[in-house]
DNA sequence: TCTGGGGTCCTAGGACCC
DNA sequence: TCTGGGGTCCTAGGACCC
């Protein structure tokens, strides 16, 4: 299968309609503006060269690179390039296709010549979008994603089981989709720092540290192991939630009452769209600096506005007046169909 | 005043039941 | 005068991804 990616995606988009700023160090964040608290949805590779990336604060980003363009996040516009994209690998020849997010998809295809057949996702790409693309060839879900890094940018790279742990064996864990800093210190405390020792570590040992589930499924990434199939049943989502950092933080109750009511009526809007029920609240708190706590509870199915609204309100009583407040978040949790896609693989947020 | 916003899934521990 | 065992459900917290 492939895994195709849009190159420095968000940055590209506003270039097609900027076509001025080609060439220049770019930086999209927050509502491009750098005295805010913000950070970096993606920045162009002229601005990576000066060491900015994706989660660092927009702030310091532009400290770094004194000349960037800095530009507000333009979520509309990136969805419908998005949705050029994906129509145009819609389009391709026998081809299934699971979307990841705005700017990533595997490709379920049967080729004698994946290459060329990448070559010509990336040119009806270009063609249709006038966006550039890589594209990951593997044997697994895995191993075309990690391959994908490989093509960049604008290129094809193919892992298979042959030439995984020649490729792959002597890099750190960190590498792998799935292993972040925490997982990849941890291991390092079993010492394990290689994909290749990963690969040839004893389960049992990271099912005493992981547990029963993620143990046995870091053992197979470490050998770019796992499912082949791509998997186009359309996404049912489990929750909506709504979130907002204060430019400065709350300590008045009326403010943080209303910026509750606020939240609450913005994650209804989505929720009424999918028109399912509401089985679950979660309160997101982040006391100032970076204290983060969660309240949630379970409720019985409902779509009643007013109702959710109360208990939304009751767990915010469990607020500790005084502290300064930095963030709120509200998740709802919907009932699922019973027809619904579950009990996947472990993945977070991916498959 | 350095730390977004939208997601998914796993784990540990307590409560509760038989 | 000892303290099971299995199961489910729930909450809080953690980790990771785009």
């Amino acid at each position: 299968m492939l895994h195709v990616d849009l190159d420095q995606f968000i940055a590209a988009v506003e270039v097609l309609r900027r076509p001025e700023l080609a060439g220049r160090p770019i930086i999209v964040g927050g509502r491009g503006d750098p005295t805010e608290r913000a950070v970096v949805s993606t920045a162009s590779y002229e601005a990576r060269a000066f060491g900015v990336g994706s989660g660092m604060p927009l702030r310091i980003a532009a400290r770094k690179v004194p000349d960037a363009v800095i530009l507000p996040v333009d979520a509309e516009a990136y969805l419908a390039a998005s949705e050029a994209v994906m129509a145009t690998l819609r389009a391709q020849p026998d081809v299934t296709v699971q979307v990841l997010g705005w700017d990533e998809a595997f490709l379920g295809t049967e080729t004698e010549d994946p290459e060329a057949y990448a070559r010509q996702v990336q040119a009806a790409v270009l063609e249709r979008t006038r966006l550039h693309c890589s594209v990951g060839i593997g044997d697994t879900l895995v191993r075309a994603k990690v391959a994908t890094g490989f093509g960049k940018p604008a290129g094809v790279f193919r892992l298979t089981a042959e030439n995984w742990l020649d490729v792959m064996g002597s890099r750190p864990t960190r590498e792998l989709w799935g292993v972040g800093s925490k997982v990849s210190s941890r291991l390092a405390k079993l010492g394990i720092t290689t994909v290749a020792e990963l690969a040839a570590s004893d389960p049992e040992n990271l099912v005493t540290e992981f547990g029963p589930k993620m143990g046995p499924w870091y053992a197979q990434l470490g050998r770019g192991d796992g499912t082949n199939i791509v998997d186009d049943t359309p996404w049912v989502a489990r929750g909506h939630s709504r979130e907002t950092t204060f430019q400065r933080d709350l300590t008045d109750p009326a403010q943080v009452a209303g910026a509750v009511r606020e939240l609450t009526a913005r994650v209804l809007k989505d929720v009424r769209i999918e028109g399912r029920p509401v089985i679950g609240v979660t309160l997101k708190i982040r006391y100032a600096p970076f204290d983060t706590t969660t309240r949630a509870r379970r409720i019985p199915a409902t779509s009643d506005a007013n109702e959710l609204l109360a208990r939304v309100l009751d767990l915010a009583d469990e607020i500790e007046p005084g502290r300064p407040i930095r963030l709120l978040g509200l998740r709802a949790e919907m009932a699922m169909p019973d027809d619904a896609r579950q009990g996947h693989t472990p993945t977070r947020g991916g498959w």
